[in-house]
DNA sequence: GTCTATACTTCGATAGAC
DNA sequence: GTCTATCGAAGTATAGAC
């Protein structure tokens, strides 16, 4: 065991070398995020990296850490919409988020410690959609014998990533056809999205 | 440039340097690739794998060409049983081909070659499908104004993909929900997948 | 046709000075 | 809070021997 110093959380420079392992991420990859090429990015030394995050499971794990609270706020705000089916929809279809989860999924597969964060912040997200889409669906009048609210936000969210991740990769096969069929569901639920949606805005107006 | 000479495509070394790579692959990730250890996990030196694959991207791509060859093969007589439908949904939801998939995207992202190449065959892989799956919707009388053959491919493979990726991560959150709707859906328009299909066995009968 | 020796670069991590 | 110095291991790739 080992006695060494770690940087303050508050630090300026930790904030630093955190926004530089995400613009590597999402630029090259993981296996391009190194100590040594964080520290270049930031303009200080590769030591300083491991003073922060004694190893690079910690760099990560902190990363992850940041973004997930930043998304948990931004799904809040998105579930409490009057259209919160097509704001799931969008906030799911938003590149650089899906990019940057993809990758540290990626890292995960073969991380234990990421991995085991990864997992925990997943099903926190996943409970607080599942329990914001419950309410929507009696709202909507959806039959839950017909789908239920878990696997509807599944589906929807599985496909949003996959549509965007093979866009990424240059893949756009079926993809007009999916967008089309989704976008006919938002509509016969919520709307065209530019008004309000009258479901959700009748039942705010009662509540 | 050089005039150094490569291997034959028929060499036993060959394939078994892509056997180890694909292991690897699997078990570490693409970031765990390297020449040395390829070359190691076969028992020769690391720079016989240079000899076969004069870059990393050769190395790459040939082992998804030859995975794709063969998962071809698999969708090809999955597209032509009495239940496609069911046979394309487990086809996808292959835990190792899944794996494999995953890693050479997340690879493809960062590097211009591979991703030409995953491109390359993920729009012949679907367009199979597609062709295939326009005529099993004759078949089973599904309006295509509802969803078109296209859609339902791609939410399909999507969903599949997304449940096999996050149970290896240790996320289940929502699975359960959205496997009784698939299965309830497969159900609908295939049977149980043990007996043989009604709908597809008549056309066959005639055809 | 097959493989080895070797050059050069970069990696994660630590001890300890400033 | 930051940096110098440094270790041992691993990375890609080339030239050339067998």
């Amino acid at each position: 065991m080992s006695t060494r110093r770690i940087g303050t959380e508050t630090s300026k420079t930790r904030a630093a070398l955190l926004d530089a392992t995400e613009r590597i991420l999402l630029d090259e990859g993981y296996a391009a995020v190194s100590s040594r090429r964080v520290a270049t990015a930031v303009g200080v030394k590769p030591p300083l990296v491991h003073y922060y995050f004694p190893s690079m499971d910690d760099l990560f794990v902190a990363l992850l850490r940041r973004g997930a609270e930043a998304n948990f706020e931004r799904q809040a705000r998105a579930l409490e919409s009057t259209t919160p089916l097509r704001s799931l929809w969008q906030l799911a279809s938003d590149r650089m988020a899906t990019s940057l989860m993809t990758e540290l999924m990626s890292l995960g597969a073969h991380r234990p410690v990421v991995r085991a964060e990864i997992a925990s912040y997943a099903e926190r997200f996943r409970d607080a959609q599942i329990a914001a889409i419950r309410t929507v669906f009696d709202e909507y009048g959806i039959d839950r014998r017909a789908v239920e609210p878990a696997a509807l936000m599944f589906m929807m969210t599985s496909v949003s990533v996959v549509l965007e991740l093979e866009q990424s990769l240059g893949i756009t096969r079926g993809h007009r056809e999916t967008l089309e069929f989704v976008e006919q569901f938002l509509q016969r639920y919520e709307g065209d999205g530019r008004a309000s949606n009258p479901r959700r805005a009748r039942r705010a107006r009662t509540a």
